[in-house]
DNA sequence: ATTGACATGTGACAGGTTGTCATATATACT
DNA sequence: AGTATATATGACAACCTGTCACATGTCAAT
């Protein structure tokens, strides 16, 4: 987390300063990111930036973080117009987050983040995991469980899971090719229906 | 890939670079690694290192390539054995890998390892896509279909992929905290009898 | 208005990094 | 022996990060 004396900072001066975190984030894999070139494009001095943040990975920790909650605001709230049906839901999702991430026009910078989120197992898990926790439990809450063979907790964490699984390997195919957008999509679909009904002939 | 000089090496100097590469690995995560503990380590100069490799991503990406040969290697061989039943098999294989990873006794080599997999979407993915690509190739010939609802290869795809993301995530899960990996194990299983026989009651 | 306490801004700096290159040495071949 | 080719080397430039002593702002109380 930023020191407080970043929050304490002029709205414009933040935000001139996170703009230039975006830009270098989008310009380079978080392991090239480099302060000097945040700090030139901000036009701030190199001790201020390290007054406002601990380090370097404070910083992209922050913008990571940041973003990973405006991703599930909105997930939530697309799950809380579904009416329950979770593979009717997260069908929607996907095409929310397709273009959601083809709208912001940076494609860089959530391909870049959305990197940054797999790689830091540790560090940065717990608050991936916790925003993956807090949508299980929505789902969980909200969801119609009627018409699943299985309805004990267990089975239902099972299920949401492994379409999460799903949904992220769809993402992480998207990104790395943007123009498959829609065949993935398509191969999503089917995927959920076969989650839905099985891969295997009932036995007559 | 290496240089041709790296590959002329007497093989007591190349494995002893190798092993310090595989010591800086297990040291830190990928982008933390330092040429200078590992030139340190091996006790050659730093002009010999970049007479070797090209630069610190060459051979990261050459040990990376030949771990993930070894696993497709033995992925292809548990397969083999076991007679066309894909669901059967992948709890074959998870139950290696698992065994594979904690008998190896340096988790934190395969941990980085895999970090970087899922990391370097543009640069490794070309590697790991063929691996994945030559295992559902191997797959999609050896498998036994008679069971399954859909016969057509895109449906296969769909199936086949759709396991590996379950089995990429449960490996994760079982990297981020070891002690579940039996639990980690067992729900892997519930979520494939989920995918054989679907989720959903059928409508009598 | 002056003082002082505290918040914020600054750039030079130490100590680290990578990749290059001119030069030195070893090996192989005529 | 002499030359061509392959390998070894560490000093080096050009970057990097995080720190720190000091400069400047801000604001409340005297």
């Amino acid at each position: 987390m930023p020191k407080e004396t970043f929050f304490n900072l002029p709205e414009e001066k933040r935000e001139r300063i996170l703009m230039a975190v975006v830009k270098e984030i989008s310009r380079v894999p978080i392991d090239k990111i480099s302060i000097n070139k945040i700090i030139h494009d901000a036009e701030i001095s190199r001790g201020s930036f390290y007054q406002y943040f601990i380090d370097k990975d404070d910083v992209i920790k922050y913008v990571t973080y940041d973003y990973i909650k405006n991703i599930r605001e909105r997930v939530v709230e697309s799950f809380r117009a579904s009416e329950g049906d979770v593979f009717k839901a997260v069908e929607i999702i996907l095409r929310g987050t397709m273009e959601y991430i083809i709208k912001s026009g940076n494609i860089n910078f959530s391909k870049n983040i959305l990197i940054q989120v797999k790689t830091d197992v540790e560090k940065t898990i717990a608050l991936a995991v916790n925003s993956t926790d807090c949508i299980l439990k929505i789902f969980k809450e909200n969801m119609d469980i009627s018409k699943l063979k299985e309805k004990n907790n267990e089975a239902i964490d099972d299920l949401l899971q492994m379409i999460f699984s799903i949904f992220k390997e769809t993402v992480t195919r998207i990104f790395y090719d943007i123009n498959n957008a829609e065949l993935e999509y398509e191969r999503f679909v089917r995927q959920i229906e076969i989650i839905k009904w099985g891969a295997i002939k009932e036995i007559k």
